[in-house]
This record gives structure tokens, C-alpha cells and sequence, in this order.
DNA sequence: CGGTCTCTTGACGGAGTTCAAAGCTAGTGG
DNA sequence: CCACTAGCTTTGAACTCCGTCAAGAGACCG
């Protein structure tokens, strides 16, 4: 069974959805690493969600230093969801971290999905609730957390990150400089050895 | 009309939607200035909508300050949604900054709206959209922009907030002190008498 | 009024940035 | 399969934003 319908029915613990109907709505895309899905200050015209590999989702600040605000794994959604809904410029940048395989819908198709089928609703409406409360917890990760434990903290909680994304782009992610996230690498290991 | 009706025939665009059915599952309840509506560690078995007024989510940081994660104006929904999804307790804390009427319904109530009218699940599915749009937005702005530029940024797009809210707490929301808020207002003010 | 809370001011220190330059890796083409 | 290069990562030094502390001035409420 696909991966997305597998999802759908985890998420809203309801078994035997048909898959064939809901999947038509979609195109499957491949991406190799470093690739492109989004570009700021273009239209957003799709949505992703990743079967296989990674994404990531980034702005560029106020001089030019790419600020990364999410990744996606698999079975994660991804998009600039206002610009989407909106038919807009994205504010945003997707690229993929590794070579991805996404499914892409577009708005129509999204709207169209999810007046047909209330389970649709119902499975957004859960993954929304979700990525709220995950953004919330960030903002509560970043305020005023000194950056060393915010470090650990992560390290602790997404090891898997720490091994596929490149530390130039963890530190963005983090909030701090490459420099910094070196420093605080060598202390750690300093640390370990000592302990 | 009851402002909840309003905000869900607006939200969804879908007018003529019978509110007396909806409303039954709520109760009213009306809260004096720094009234806590919801207590960290305690358990979380309440979902609020303002009707009038203004609250705050913060919790209590590492060193004992208090740390605002966001405001409630009218029409907008608040509550520990992880903790009141899994009837946990709270990670937060919920005041109210004036007085304020909010509505209030419990977590099985909430389920039971959401099973039977698929007009609530769409308004939900599209309330959680925005809101997690509305947070990742936050992360934006907090992440490595000077503060005095978050300042200057804030206080142009929301400045009603400025007036109703304390400076202190305000502080807390835009991540730093009491203190150098008070510095920045200060630059502020010379910068315009000067220009 | 008095007492408690909030806001302001200023001195000081340190966490974290910036800049520059030197290793390192991984991807590319021959 | 190796050599070369561009981009990552590390190091170190100088600097600065902003937090901490302490103490005074206002503001609000009973």
C-alpha cells in the first residue's frame, strides 16, 4: 500500500480507505539532492508531500544568509501553505537535502480532494493541529534558550538529523552561525572524552 | 448572531449555518484582568474562544521568567492543544491580559462537534492552516533579525497589541528583556524627534 | 496616602557574531 | 580512478549586542 494512504489511515486510526481514488489526485516527482522544488517569489502552485528522502524550507534574510525554518522527512507535507492556498509568490525556498521522492497535487486538486472526501478533512485538520503545535514548541526552544542547550536538546531528540543535513544548514536551522555550532561541536566532544 | 457563527460562516464562507446546534456544546464563561484561564502541570480539559478581550500562552522558562508564546484577541482560539487532545496536562499557561468572555468546550464535546458537522471540521482544518502560517511566520521574524528591527516590524503591523499589552510581557513575546525594550523605546523616540 | 508592581537608567560582562584564513570533503571531468 | 576545485568546516581574534544586576522613578489599587 502507498505510503500516503498508510499515513491517512494512521493519523486518523481509520483502516480500509481506499487508495486508488485519493492517489489519482497526485503525480509523483523525483528529486535529485540539492534540486529545487519552490522557489521564493514564485507562484506556489504545488504541495509536497515526501515518500522518500528529504526537503527543507528556507528563507533568505535581510543580507543574504539562508535561514533555514523546516525540514521534512517522510511523511512529512511541505509547502509555503499561504502562498498555496493563495495561488501566490511563495516567501519561501523547498530543496531537497537528498534525492526525494515526492507526491505533488496542486490547489484545485487539494480543494476538489478535500470536499470529496470528509476523511481528507479530517486527516488535515489532525496534521495541522500537529505542525501548529510542533511550530509553538520551536518558538519555545529558540526564546531565550541558551544556544548550547538548545543544541543538545535537539541532538538528543532528532539524532537522525544531526547525521543526514549538513551543519551549514543545521545552524541555520538552530539560529546560530556555522562558526558557532563548530565551536560548540569541539566543546561537546571535549566534554565526552573527559566524563 | 453570535460572533462564533460569525467567524465560522466567514472563515468557511458558507452563510445560513444553524448556530443554536454549535453553540450547545459550549458554555460561557467571563474571566477579570490576570485571571489564569489554564495552569501549567495541570491537566487540560478546556479549549477556549475569545469573544471579547485578550489572553496570552507563556510558560516559565529554566531561570523562572515568564516566556509569552502568543495572544488571543476576539476570534481567535487558545489552549495547550497537545495537552487537551490527550486530556495531559499542560505545558502552558493561560491569562487574561483585560477582561474577558470566552467561549468554553471540553475535549469530548469538541470531538463530538467535530463528528457530526463537517462544517466544523472544515473550519478547524482552515483555523489550524492559519495558525501554523501565522507561527512559522513568527519564527521568521524572531530568527537572527536584529531586535530592534523585530521591534520596529511588530510595532508596525500590529500596533493595537502595542497599546493593549504591558510592555513587560511584550517584551517577553519579542524574546528579550524588560530592560532593553526600554532602551530601544528610548532610541525610538529620539530617532523621530530628531528626523 | 502607603505598598506593590511596572518601567527606566546606567555600568558591566559575556555569549555569540563577524571577518579572515587555513584545512578538508565531496563532486566533477578528464 | 585520480586530480582539481568549489564549497564546506574549523580556528582564532576582535568586537558588539544584549542580558544581568542594582537602584530609582512612576503608576496603579486598595
Amino acid at each position: 500500500m502507498h505510503p500516503l494512504i498508510q499515513h491517512i489511515q494512521k493519523v486518523t486510526s481509520t483502516p480500509g480507505i481506499e487508495g486508488d481514488m485519493i492517489l489519482s489526485f497526485f503525480e509523483t516527482k523525483v528529486f535529485k539532492k540539492k534540486d529545487i522544488l519552490l522557489e521564493e517569489n514564485k507562484r506556489c502552485l504545488l504541495y509536497f508531500f515526501v515518500v522518500k528522502g528529504c526537503l527543507r524550507l528556507y528563507f533568505t534574510d535581510y543580507n543574504g544568509v539562508e535561514q533555514t525554518l523546516q525540514f521534512a522527512l517522510e511523511n512529512w507535507w511541505m509547502t509555503d501553505i499561504n502562498a498555496f492556498r493563495a495561488g501566490q509568490k511563495s516567501g519561501y525556498t523547498i530543496q531537497a537535502l537528498e534525492a526525494t521522492e515526492v507526491l505533488t497535487i496542486t490547489a484545485p486538486n487539494y480543494e476538489l480532494m478535500l470536499a470529496k472526501f470528509p476523511i481528507i478533512e479530517n486527516y488535515f485538520r489532525l496534521v495541522y493541529e500537529r505542525a501548529y503545535a510542533a511550530s509553538l514548541l520551536r518558538v519555545r526552544m529558540i526564546s531565550r534558550m541558551p544556544k548550547d542547550e538548545f543544541y543538545d536538546l535537539f541532538q538528543s531528540k532528532y539524532p537522525e538529523f544531526i547525521q543526514r543535513i549538513p551543519q551549514k544548514v543545521l545552524a541555520s536551522f538552530l539560529g546560530f552561525t556555522p562558526e558557532y555550532l563548530s565551536e560548540l561541536r569541539k566543546k561537546k566532544v571535549k566534554k565526552k572524552t573527559n566524563s
